[in-house]
DNA sequence: GGCCATGACTTGACGCTTCAAGTAGCGGCG
DNA sequence: CGCCGCTACTTGAAGCGTCAAGTCATGGCC
C-alpha cells in the first residue's frame, strides 16, 4: 500500500497537533473569561452581525457547521441563560427564528475583545501576513475537499 | 480595541472551517470503514508502533492529547471490545500498561489503509510537497505558543 | 377542500468527555 | 516500621453531541 513520506508525516501530524490543540484552547479561553464554548460564541456572533438580530435556525446552523439537532439544544440551553429567544417565523411557522437579546448582546460584546486577543496571540501574531494568508488558501483547500454531503 | 483586517479575518475563518471539518471527516471515515474514532485508531497506532505493544495509561495519554480520565474510560471500552488488555506495571504498581491484543492489532491493520488513503486525498495530494511543508511549519507555531499547561 | 409529502425543526435516549472525588502503590521521613 | 504525601490512575455523575423518531406547518395534487 501507499505509506506516506517522513516529511509527508511529520506535516501531517503538525496539522494533526493543530485540529486537537487550537480549538481546545480557543474553548478554554472564551470558558475561562466568559463562560462560553466555540460554538456559542459562533451563534451569539453570527446573531449581532444580522440586520435585526435574526436568524432562522437553519441559517445558524449552516454558518457554524452544527447540525440542526446540536443547534437546537444549544440554542435551547442558551435560551435558558437569557442570551436569545425563539419564535417561529410569522411569515412562515416552519422556520423558527433565533433573536439575540440585550443580554446576549452584552455577554458578546464582554467575550470578543478577549477571543480576539487570544486568535491575535496564537495566530495572527505569529505569522506573516503572506503565511497567514497562505495558511488560510491551504486550508480551503483542503475544507473544499471534504464530502459535507453526509450531514443530516 | 484592536480588531482584525478582512484578510486576516478571511484566513482565520478559513482555519476555523479547517478545524470544524478536517477533524469531522477523518472521523466519520474511520468510523464508517472501521468502526473507531480517531482517538481509539491514534491509540491503537501508537501501541502498535511501540515495544512490545505496550504503552503506559500516561504516555498513551500524551501522544494522543487525551486526558488521563478520557484515556481510562476509553481503554476501558477497547478492553471490553478485545481491542486491548490492561495490567498494572509489575515493577511499580501505581503504572497501569495497556497492551494491544492481536484482534486489536488485526483491527487497525484493516483500519490503516483506508484512513491513509482518505488522509491522503484530502491533505496530502492538494498540496504541493513546498505547500505542505509551510502548512507544517505554521501549524507547529501556532501549536507552540499555545499554553498546556492547564491541563489536569 | 382534504390528504399527503416535505421541510424544519424538536425531543429523548444513548454514548462519550469532563470534572471532581475517590483509590491504591510506593518512596521518604521520623 | 508506620504514617504521609505524591503520583497514577479509576470511578460516578453531570453535561454535551449524535442518532433516530417524533411533531407540526405548509404547499401541491387530486
Amino acid at each position: 500500500m501507499n505509506w506516506l513520506t517522513d516529511a509527508q508525516l511529520d506535516s501531517w501530524l503538525s496539522v494533526v497537533r493543530l485540529m486537537t490543540w487550537l480549538p481546545w484552547s480557543i474553548d478554554q479561553q472564551l470558558r475561562r473569561d466568559s463562560g462560553l464554548g466555540m460554538v456559542e460564541y459562533q451563534v451569539l456572533a453570527m446573531l449581532s452581525e444580522s440586520p435585526r438580530r435574526i436568524m432562522r435556525m437553519s441559517s445558524l446552523a449552516e454558518v457554524t457547521n452544527a447540525s440542526l439537532s446540536r443547534l437546537s439544544h444549544l440554542v435551547k440551553r442558551l435560551e435558558g441563560r437569557g442570551l436569545v429567544r425563539r419564535e417561529p417565523d410569522p411569515a412562515d411557522g416552519r422556520f423558527t427564528n433565533a433573536i439575540l437579546t440585550d443580554k446576549g448582546f452584552k455577554t458578546l460584546a464582554g467575550a470578543a475583545p478577549g477571543h480576539v486577543a487570544h486568535v491575535r496571540s496564537l495566530v495572527i501574531d505569529v505569522l506573516s501576513p503572506e503565511q497567514l494568508r497562505r495558511l488560510g488558501l491551504a486550508a480551503d483547500r483542503i475544507v473544499s475537499r471534504i464530502d459535507t454531503s453526509a450531514i443530516d
